[in-house]
DNA sequence: ATGTTC
C-alpha cells in the first residue's frame, strides 16, 4: 500500500487523489483528505491534517471526515473541510461552520466583452471603489434599524425583492432562493444586530474582495451555455460574509456552548471543536441564529451587486438589464445544513452537513438544484487569488458518494497573514500585478494586498484539477482578473 | 473572518 508520511501522520492511499488517515484510538471514523501529493505536500505544513482527524471525535460524524484540497488550517476544524454529523444523534458545531456564517461567492454575468471595458479600467475600478463599502467596521449601502435587520434574517433576499434592491430572477439563482428555512432572527443578540446595522452591504476585509472578470475558457460548451458563458464574456465576482453579525454570533454560540455542554467538550481533543448535541435547546437555536446570519449575509452580497449594477450603468452609460447584468449564482462556503444523504448500505439519514471553506456540489438532476441548471447540476464558484482569477465548475456525478454533495472552495492559503506581511508589500505587489498582468487593484489599506498576495495561495488551477478529476466539481469555465477593489 | 489582542 501506498502511503504518504506528513510530519507523523499517515495517510494510506485508497485511489487517486483519495488519502485516509485510518481510525485509531478515540476516533469515531476514519480521516480523508482528498488531494494530490503536491497539495498533501503543503497541506501537511500547518496543523490542517491533525484537525481533521480531531474532526472525526465529533459525535455523529458520519462514514468520514473530509479535508478538500484547498484544506488549510482554521479554528478547530480546516477550512476546506465536510463534516456530516446526524441531526437525531450528533451535534452542530460552530467551529465546523467558521466564524464568518455563509461567507461565500457570486458571479454576475454581463454581455460585455473584454474590449468594450479597455481604457475603462481606471474609472471603473476608482467607482467601484467609490461606491461600494468596503473595510473594517461601519458603513454598507443600506444603513438600517434593528427592525429591518430583523426582517433581512427572516426573509433574506426575499426583503431585497421587497424593497427595490433585487429581482425576482435574482432569487432564482441563488441557493435556497436567498432564504434559508428555519431563521431565528430573535436567537441572535442584540449585540450582533447593532454589529451589523450599518454593515448591510459592505465587503469588509480579509479575503473578500469584489473583481471584475474576463472568462479565458470555456471547458465544456454544452454547460458553458446552460450557464451563459463565453470567452471573453465580463462578468463580475463578489467575495463576502455575514461581516460583524455572523462573528458576533459565532462567538456568542461557543461561549454558551462551551458553558453548557462541558460534558461534550471533555470528550473532544481541541475546544475549539465545541458542539452542542443534536436535540438540545442550544442546538436548535444556533441552528436558528445561523439560518438568520446566512439570511444576512446573502442580503450583503445582494446589495453589493444592486450597487455593482448601478456603478456599471454610469461608466457605460446603458442600463443593468442592456448590460443583462444577471446574477449566475450564489454559493455559501461557510454554513451547515440538515440534508438526508444515503449512507452505509443505502439508510437515509438526516445530517447537519458542515461545509466550512467547502461549497455545496449538487449533480445534475438533484432536487435542490435549481429549475434552470438543474440538467446540468449547480454552478460553482471557486474565487482563486487576485493575481489568478477563477473557476466556474458544475456539480460532479460522484460528489454525493464521496463527499455529501461538496467541493473546494478556493485556492487555500499558504501562509499566515502575519507572514504574509512578511514577505510582501501591498503598492509593490500592485504595482506588479497592473504593469505585468493588466489587473487594476484598489485597497483601503496595503498592508491587506500584502496579505492577500496572489504568492500566499496554493495554485488554484491544481485544486480545481483535482476537484475535476475525481468528478466532485467539473470544471466548466476559467476567468482571468481585470480590476478588483477589496477592504 | 473580526469594532484586526475576550
Amino acid at each position: 500500500m501506498t502511503t504518504f508520511d506528513a510530519n507523523g501522520i499517515t495517510l494510506e492511499r485508497v485511489r487517486e487523489y483519495v488519502w485516509e488517515i485510518p481510525q485509531e484510538g478515540d476516533m469515531r471514523v476514519p480521516a480523508r483528505v482528498l488531494a494530490s501529493e503536491a497539495l498533501l505536500e503543503e497541506i501537511k505544513e500547518d496543523k490542517t491534517l491533525e484537525q481533521i482527524k480531531n474532526t472525526t471525535h465529533l459525535p455523529g460524524i458520519t462514514n468520514h471526515a473530509i479535508c478538500m484540497p484547498d484544506g488549510h488550517q482554521g479554528y478547530g476544524f480546516p477550512v476546506g473541510g465536510v463534516g456530516a454529523l446526524d441531526a437525531e444523534n450528533g451535534c452542530i458545531s460552530p467551529g465546523a461552520v467558521g466564524y464568518d456564517i455563509n461567507c461565500g461567492v457570486r458571479m454576475m454575468k454581463t454581455n460585455l466583452a473584454y474590449d468594450d471595458l479597455r481604457g475603462h479600467e481606471e474609472e471603473l475600478v476608482d467607482s467601484l471603489f467609490a461606491n461600494i463599502p468596503s473595510g473594517l467596521g461601519g458603513g454598507g449601502v443600506v444603513e438600517a434599524g434593528v427592525d429591518t435587520v430583523d426582517e433581512i434574517l427572516a426573509r433574506g433576499v426575499d426583503w431585497a425583492l421587497e424593497n427595490g434592491y433585487a429581482v425576482k430572477d435574482d432569487l432564482l439563482h441563488c441557493e435556497d432562493e436567498g432564504m434559508r428555512e428555519g431563521a431565528a432572527p430573535e436567537k441572535i443578540s442584540q449585540k450582533a444586530k447593532d454589529r451589523g446595522k450599518n454593515q448591510i452591504g459592505s465587503l469588509g476585509s480579509g479575503n473578500h474582495f469584489l473583481e471584475v472578470q474576463r472568462v479565458t475558457d470555456v471547458f465544456d460548451d454544452e454547460v458553458g451555455e446552460a450557464f451563459g458563458l463565453e470567452e471573453d464574456q465580463i462578468v463580475v465576482l463578489i467575495h463576502c460574509g455575514s461581516r460583524g453579525l455572523g462573528h458576533q454570533t459565532c462567538n456568542d454560540y461557543l461561549r454558551k456552548i462551551e458553558q453548557q455542554h462541558q460534558g461534550l467538550l471533555n470528550q473532544l481533543p481541541d475546544k475549539e471543536l465545541a458542539a452542542a448535541p443534536a436535540g438540545s435547546q442550544l442546538a436548535e437555536d444556533y441552528y436558528g441564529a445561523m439560518n438568520a446570519a446566512i439570511n444576512f449575509a446573502w442580503v450583503n452580497r445582494q446589495l453589493i451587486m444592486h450597487r455593482t449594477r448601478t456603478v456599471f450603468e454610469r461608466v457605460f452609460d446603458r442600463s443593468w438589464e442592456a448590460m443583462e447584468m444577471d446574477l449566475l449564482y450564489d454559493v455559501a462556503h461557510n454554513i451547515a445544513k440538515k440534508e438526508t444523504h444515503t449512507v452505509g448500505d443505502g439508510e437515509e439519514r438526516e445530517l447537519y452537513v458542515h461545509r466550512k471553506g467547502a461549497t455545496r456540489a449538487f449533480p445534475a438532476g438533484h432536487p435542490d438544484v435549481p429549475k434552470a441548471y438543474r440538467d446540468v447540476g449547480q454552478p460553482i464558484i471557486i474565487p482563486g487569488s487576485m493575481g489568478a482569477g477563477s473557476y466556474v465548475l458544475r456539480g460532479g456525478a460522484n460528489s454525493m458518494d464521496l463527499t455529501f454533495g461538496s467541493t473546494a472552495h478556493g485556492a487555500g492559503r499558504l501562509m499566515s497573514r502575519t507572514q504574509a506581511k512578511n514577505e510582501y508589500w501591498g503598492g509593490d505587489v500592485q504595482q506588479e500585478l497592473e504593469e505585468q498582468e493588466q489587473i487594476y487593484v484598489k485597497a483601503q489599506s496595503g498592508a491587506t494586498v500584502a496579505e492577500e498576495a496572489p504568492g500566499v495561495y496554493k495554485d488554484v488551477d491544481e485544486v480545481v484539477r483535482v476537484s475535476d478529476e475525481l468528478g466532485i466539481g467539473d470544471k466548466v469555465a476559467r476567468t482571468f482578473p481585470v480590476c478588483n477593489i477589496k477592504g
